[in-house]
DNA sequence: AACTTGACACCTAGGTGTGAACCT
DNA sequence: AGGTTCACACCTAGGTGTCAAGTT
């Protein structure tokens, strides 16, 4: 994926060593606490919104279900809140949670969510969240450690935090305990001066949310509740849910876990990543195959071919995890149904990304490879010159029309070759070395004219976006730049 | 637009009549009751729900602003409700609103939004909606008649009709008065067993909206009122908001005016409605003149103007309310940018629809025009047998599949005619008999062979299924069917 | 023959991270 | 050089009328 220029920033030793920590003190501790899931319960007793996290309070858990119980003791009745998706917090808070906060207000991901136990059925209440300041320190991210520093101090007292009455507010308490009790509409915003009810909040800061559970007296009007009451307050906190606020990532993991996890940013995700390396490529895209490449024959034909479905004949596809046997056969599964739009060629390479060359695989790397135990995938891709191409599913208008010649003048000569490394994930689709030797002579470079639609282009646009670019080192956020528009101008990105 | 087989039905007459009214012994009566707002308030005294429209009520009216009050006179104060979008309710209410209700839910366009006035700013209100019977009577279109006739008789009396609060509720008088309130989200449904907590009605039954004001009270629950309360509440009825339930449109003006004016149905609408008839298509469609046919030579460029976009003059865009000077240049305005995808017949001839005559306009039609005084266009659409067009911007994949022959085939020999009439709104482009007269020689069948761009050719596709098809009289369901399947089927659909 | 249903293309509305450009 | 902003491609989510196929 194209990380941010920040993000690209982080170590390669991070992303692909077996289970990245944050390194440094704080590590230990907060292991701790997740274990006890860091519940806290308190009774409002004054009107201090910034309220200490005092007060008696006890702590249950079930693991199993990925929720966590908070019980608070009461002169009246024990109100116990869970935390739903507990998990994904939890993943979340080992890397070090970002929140995204800009003008307009974003919305949290993961968004808070709880279910509510022991109320009175009968009796109404609101259910709000508010998020206060953990410390009253500005941070900032270290690239090179990996790490959140402080970065100075920030005076916090003057601010009272807005408070989010949940839209269902006020309901019985019967209701409230039937549903999960969502947050998701939330939306943090940086700007000071908002009119939307938004929760402003300062960038570059820790913060945590509280769920409040507030009994309906006759005096309260939803629309007029600004700030706690004085009394008939209980509130919960749960320390999975701090985060930072960033207005751009800056943990490279933190942008891949929101990626893989919030449906929205789907267009990021890269489509094999839960299985073998070159699974979901080789299965969601069409390929002819065997893979040879001839461009002169490729420039003839991609007008040609549109619209068209002749029979060719198409490879096995192969896994990463379970190489194919025939030798040559780098090809994949066929779907004629979608050739019929664009003709591009596509190859791929293997690569290690742990040997640090740029150059395509070879013998020498074998020995290498066997050490550091990982392979990636190098994708080389070829842009012949095509000046008068149909791109008829043109989405995007405004680069379509810049597009006539410009931006594909950057790259001299007729063809142009991209490399690509693929930064597989740590763990989940690793080859073993011992297959690599066994079959790398069917790995080294093949060029093909393949056939695909372009929806499925877009696709694998998107795909190679995730694509680490081949560097021995950290990409900086120049380089970085640099080969994403390469692959991203205008021209390519219509492939 | 190819409006459903019903909506095809429906009279040539009251299509295409200056104003067309309903006919029958109610039209009188509610032209009144239109000018009078239909403003009904009543104050709530017992617990039936299908309450009687009587108790006093006061009308005031501002036509201007397109709103229309109601004052609810009472003991304590005149609480005012004005309906919103006014203007929209009474065309529709002109024609006879009819409102889709679906098993898994529809929502109501327009919807009610109302403004309310005088409440008590400190009072807390929940403001509801429902949807109750205006009689008995199960209704039935007649289409030749274009009239609803009653069919039968039903009992209402065992149900009690589903209150909708609206999802603010309960609020402030202060804050309710300050928003306009809208029950945009509220669905019918005809599930009885509908569980979603949608309105319940019956197809082919009237039924009028109410909204309802009610004072909170502390046993008021949110979750637990689910019909209104025995006191404190105040109805308002709006005459202009009464429907017709349905599950398929009937008249096809409804249909029109819910594509023209419903954001959601955009996807529908004809690019050029208002403006003169023809200069929607005239300037959205790029177009190759002076119109000439050669089916022969079609075939063969079919696929060679692929990506190309060759030089052709073009002609004077001409408007139906200002014909074009030049005799023969029925042409369009040419956009050669958009011209690389597709190569289509297509041509126009004028047409009366008061003519009945399925013939090409004849000089015998200027007489017959003349006293009719309105006009039509009826569109010639050629299509020739096209066994290997390519056909790139397909998203209906399963269309696309089975479009390979079969579908082309129904039609006999290598062209295929299909006349159809494009039935123009009355009175917002009709072209005067006088200046057809005039330029009539200029109108005669002229064939076309046009290149234009598949995003337009969806569009227009889109844009001819609003033609009515070219019948003596009201077509039948099944030749609304036939047409439009010859029109519709997956190949041509693609153009 | 009248009416209903469900899949569908085509929209609106708005939530994502990205990278260029900007600010400080 | 760190941090912020904005337009954007690419998604999710869901509201339209259409039509073929079904039901009554």
């Amino acid at each position: 994926m194209a990380l941010s220029s920040r993000a690209h920033a982080f170590s390669v030793e991070s992303l692909v060593g077996k289970s990245p920590k944050r390194k440094g003190d704080h590590t230990e501790k907060e292991k701790i606490m997740n274990e006890a899931s860091g519940l806290l319960c308190e009774k409002k007793t004054d009107r201090s919104a910034a309220a200490t996290e005092s007060g008696e309070w006890r702590k249950k858990r079930k693991s199993d279900t990925g929720m966590c119980k908070a019980v608070c003791s009461d002169s009246e009745k024990d109100v116990q809140v869970e935390l739903q998706g507990l998990d994904l917090w939890k993943r979340f808070h080992e890397i070090g949670t970002e929140m995204i906060i800009t003008k307009a207000g974003r919305r949290m991901f993961p968004s808070v969510r709880v279910k509510v136990k022991d109320l009175d059925p009968f009796k109404q209440y609101y259910i709000a969240m508010d998020i206060i300041p953990v410390d009253s320190k500005r941070y900032r991210y270290v690239y090179h450690s990996s790490q959140w520093m402080v970065a100075g101090n920030t005076d916090h007292s003057c601010i009272t935090p807005r408070l989010y009455i949940h839209p269902d507010s006020p309901c019985s308490g019967e209701t409230w305990m039937r549903q999960v009790i969502s947050f998701d509409r939330v939306k943090l915003t940086n700007n000071e001066m908002d009119d939307k009810g938004h929760i402003i909040l300062q960038s570059m800061h820790k913060y945590k949310p509280r769920v409040h559970v507030i009994v309906h007296s006759a005096k309260l009007d939803l629309a007029q509740i600004h700030s706690l009451p004085d009394e008939g307050v209980k509130t919960f906190i749960f320390k999975e849910t701090e985060f930072t606020t960033v207005t751009a990532y800056q943990n490279q993991q933190i942008t891949k876990l929101k990626i893989d996890r919030n449906p929205f940013a789907k267009g990021f995700r890269d489509p094999g990543r839960n299985r073998g390396v070159l699974d979901g490529i080789l299965e969601t895209y069409p390929w002819r195959s065997p893979l040879s490449l001839d461009l002169k024959h490729f420039g003839l034909e991609a007008q040609g071919n549109l619209g068209t479905s002749s029979p060719l004949s198409c490879g096995t596809p192969p896994s990463i995890s379970g190489l194919p046997s025939s030798p040559c056969s780098f090809g994949l599964p066929c779907s004629n149904t979608s050739l019929h739009s664009l003709t591009i060629p596509l190859s791929y390479k293997l690569y290690s990304p742990s040997l640090g060359g740029s150059h395509p695989f070879s013998p020498a790397d074998h020995d290498r490879l066997q050490e550091s135990g990982s392979v990636g995938v190098q994708v080389l891709a070829d842009f012949p010159f095509l000046e008068s191409f149909s791109i008829p599913q043109l989405r995007d208008k405004k680069k379509g029309v810049d597009c006539k010649g410009p931006c594909i003048q950057e790259l001299p000569g007729p063809t142009q070759h991209l490399y690509l490394r693929w930064m597989h994930e740590a763990g989940s689709a690793g080859l073993p070395a011992s297959q690599l030797r066994q079959d790398s002579c069917s790995l080294l470079p093949h060029y093909s004219l393949c056939n695909y639609d372009l929806s499925m282009a877009s696709r694998l646009s998107s795909m190679t976006r995730h694509f680490k670019l081949a560097e021995a080192m950290p990409l900086t956020p120049r380089e970085g730049q640099l080969c994403h528009k390469l692959w991203n101008s205008p021209t390519y990105h219509l492939l």
